[in-house]
DNA sequence: TGTACATCAGTGAACGCGCGTTCACTGATGTAC
DNA sequence: TGTACATCAGTGAACGCGCGTTCACTGATGTAC
């Protein structure tokens, strides 16, 4: 291998990191495979990260980033306007759905968006985080007036733990289950939340 | 060392591993160092188990032994008989509240108790698995006229979803938050459970 | 436009580490007659 | 009650492995004057 385009390799590097971490989750973004699949000699991957951790923290915002385009996409293929009673439900629920369909097809980047760093980064991020897709469909169940103004504060942390949990256990204890009961169990979660709400 | 009582090597591995796990989770019991703590060589532990996943395997049955256990005192400490509608309510909570303390407080053996097994074990136990001990404070939520017999089948799934996901969360994405607003958090949601319970 | 020099981004070789696991062994414990 | 033998549970030494990381290096790219 020659040289290549400036800023080629660090890119090529984070993409393979993505590539292992989706196929194996976040252990698997191993050093000196990431490199073996870029063609570079292991070291070289310290000209463009202080050391795996840093390279592994690239890799999960990446994971992160795919996350919440699905939760964007998904609430943009809802048609009712944002504020009427039936396209805030129906957003809230695609926004579920986005996030438990990520978790079942992706779960290897899914548990790397969630794996915990070993150093917390600083934690800035130009991007919406998953979280504030959540809060903004949350926000607008309370314009469309399905969700009383009192209950709104924090009520996103317990949405987030029962699509978050469901996800988990989806692909642990629960992981024998058939597809179509673990389909069922995930409308089913999503109308518990539902009533959760109102 | 010289030799020991009959059997007392093998519970004192899985003690030893119970301990790494408390510490570190499931990647801290690591065969090695669990034969060090007991003070025997390495290869020893193969007497017990026929690998170290047969190992991490009866350390993860101590630890949803502890889990279950946590749940049932928390159900016990209630003083309402279980089937009042005051009982009920109470226990419901309290098992939700044993297993929120249980992730808070032993977060090593918690994330052991979930981990993955490479290859899923044949599953018997002959004791009480945690999800039974909330399918019973379910059942006696219908049996006191609180729950509709019609929403009963499944919600336990999505109760454990919740109340996992909350445990999953608050050593993940809201790690830095601090004790009470985490204790708040842990309120709110059983909160939300008991909201879209009833 | 040409030359001198600093910086950047890669190579090549090696390090120490700790791991899980295997092998051949030995002495103590329990059992059969 | 004593002896012969099988089984059990440990020791000692070694294996190959892949990992993250460091060092000294080299050639190409970009910059200043």
């Amino acid at each position: 291998m020659g040289p290549r385009p400036r800023g080629a390799v660090r890119s090529a590097l984070i993409e393979a990191g993505v590539e292992l971490a989706r196929a194996g989750g976040p252990d698997a973004v191993v050093l000196r495979e990431v490199t073996r699949l870029v063609g570079v000699v292991p070291n070289a991957a310290y000209r463009h990260f202080a050391d795996r951790e840093t390279l592994l923290a690239a890799v999960r915002d990446a994971a992160v980033r795919q996350l919440a385009q699905r939760m964007v996409d998904g609430m943009n293929a809802v048609r009712a306007g944002a504020h009427t009673p039936t396209g805030a439900r129906l957003r809230m629920r695609a926004v579920g759905k986005a996030y438990l369909e990520f978790a079942r097809t992706e779960p290897g980047l899914f548990d790397t968006a969630f794996a915990a760093p070993d150093h917390p980064s600083g934690g800035e991020s130009d991007e919406p985080q998953p979280l504030e897709h959540l809060q903004a469909a949350l926000d607008n169940l309370v314009q469309a007036g399905l969700l009383q103004p009192a209950r709104r504060p924090n009520i996103e942390y317990s949405v987030w733990a029962t699509v978050h949990g469901l996800a988990v256990l989806l692909r642990g204890p629960l992981r024998s289950l058939t597809e179509q009961e673990k389909t069922r169990l995930e409308d089913r979660t999503l109308a518990f939340i539902g009533a959760g709400l109102s």
